[in-house]
DNA sequence: ACCCAGGCGGGCG
DNA sequence: CGCCCGCATGGG
C-alpha cells in the first residue's frame, strides 16, 4: 500500500483529545515537508530510513492513529513521540486558560497539539522561516527535500520516500544550489548552520540544558536568534516553557491585552512567562493560530 | 506596481 | 542596551 511493501503491517494508537487537522495546519515542522491528505486525515512522512504513514480517525475528543510502516514498531514509538501523545492536554488547557481570549482560542483549536521535532530538521525549518510566509517556508523545504534529501528504500530497493538532509549534507552543499531551492538571503545561513551544527555543536547533546541555557546555545547559530531559539526550544527539544514571539503573537499580545500598545519583545517575553509559565509554547501555539486566523 | 511574510545580523548612537 | 536598515523571493 502506497508505496509500502506487503510486509508492511499496521499498529493502532489510541488517543484522546486531538486533531489532526489543526496540528498539520499549525504549520509545525512536521508540515513542512510532509504530505498530508485533509479528506482522509492522513499523513505522509518520512524519517531518516522509514516512511510513516499515519490515519486519523474518531473524533476531536477520543480517537485512534493508524499506524504503516515498513518498521510499524519504530513508527509506533515515532509517532507517538513526535505528536506528544503523552501530553495531558486537559491539564495543560485547564492551566493556560487564564482568560477569555485564549479560552476561544483553546475552543477553536482544540486537540492542536505542539509536536516533537527533530532538532536539526527544527533548525533549518525555522532558520528557512525568518521573513518568510509560510506557503514559501513549505516551498523552500520541499526543494531542499528533493534536492538535497535522503531517498527512502523499500525492501525490494524501490525509492518511496525522501527525508530531509542531514547537517553534514547542507554543510557540503554550495550556496549557489541553496538559492536554486528559492532560499534567498537564508542560503548562506542554511550553510553556515550546517556546518556549525556538524563540526562546532551537538545539537543531539544539548537536550538536557535547562531552557534558558538551551536558547543560549542555540542562538550562537548564525541565522538563529531569538525568535527562531525559542521554536527551536519548543518544536525541536520540547521546552513547553518557550514562547516565540513573532510578528503575529506580537500583534496578537498588543491587541488584545495591551489596548494595541506597542510593546518590546522583552517586555511580551516577560508577559507570557509570569501568566503561562511552563506551558507558555502551548499558549503561544493558540493565540498565534488565533491571531492570524481572525477574520478568516 | 506595490506590499508583505512564523527575523536576523550588523552598524550606529 | 535600543533603534534602524538591508535582505531574496513569490504570492496577494
Amino acid at each position: 500500500m502506497d508505496g509500502l511493501t506487503t510486509e508492511s503491517r499496521n499498529q493502532v494508537l489510541r488517543t484522546s483529545i486531538f486533531n489532526m487537522r489543526h496540528t498539520i495546519e499549525s504549520a509545525q515542522p512536521l508540515t513542512f515537508y510532509g504530505d498530508y491528505d485533509q479528506g482522509s486525515n492522513r499523513l505522509r512522512y518520512a524519517t531518516a530510513n522509514n516512511l510513516i504513514i499515519v490515519t486519523f480517525y474518531g473524533t476531536t475528543s477520543k480517537g485512534r492513529l493508524l499506524i504503516s510502516a515498513r518498521d510499524v514498531l519504530k513508527a509506533r514509538a515515532d509517532v507517538s513521540r513526535r505528536f506528544r501523545l503523552d501530553d495531558d492536554i486537559k491539564s495543560i488547557y485547564d492551566e493556560i486558560r487564564t482568560d477569555r481570549i485564549i479560552a476561544s482560542a483553546i475552543s477553536k483549536y482544540r486537540g492542536m497539539r505542539v509536536t516533537l521535532n527533530d532538532p536539526w530538521e527544527t533548525t533549518l525549518c525555522f532558520i528557512i522561516s525568518q521573513f518568510n510566509n509560510i506557503k514559501r517556508i513549505r516551498l523552500i523545504t520541499r526543494n531542499i527535500l528533493e534536492r538535497f534529501g535522503i531517498t527512502i528504500y523499500d525492501n525490494n530497493g524501490m525509492p518511496i520516500a525522501k527525508a530531509l538532509p542531514t547537517s553534514r549534507v547542507l554543510a557540503e552543499a554550495a550556496v549557489k544550489d541553496l538559492m536554486g531551492c528559492g532560499a534567498g538571503f537564508r542560503a548562506k545561513y542554511i550553510k553556515e548552520a550546517a556546518d556549525y551544527c556538524t563540526n562546532n555543536l551537538d545539537l543531539y547533546a544539548i537536550g538536557g540544558l535547562d531552557y534558558d541555557n538551551l536558547k543560549g546555545e542555540l542562538m550562537k547559530i548564525k541565522g538563529v536568534g531569538d525568535k527562531v531559539a525559542d521554536c527551536i526550544a519548543l518544536m525541536g527539544y520540547g521546552k513547553l516553557e518557550a514562547f516565540p514571539i513573532d510578528v503575529w503573537i506580537k500583534r496578537t499580545l498588543e491587541r488584545h491585552y495591551f489596548k494595541n500598545r506597542k510593546k518590546s519583545i522583552k517586555e511580551l517575553h516577560r508577559f507570557a512567562e509570569k501568566r503561562w509559565g511552563r506551558y507558555a509554547g502551548f499558549a503561544q501555539q493558540y493565540l498565534y493560530h488565533y491571531g492570524r486566523n481572525l477574520g478568516r
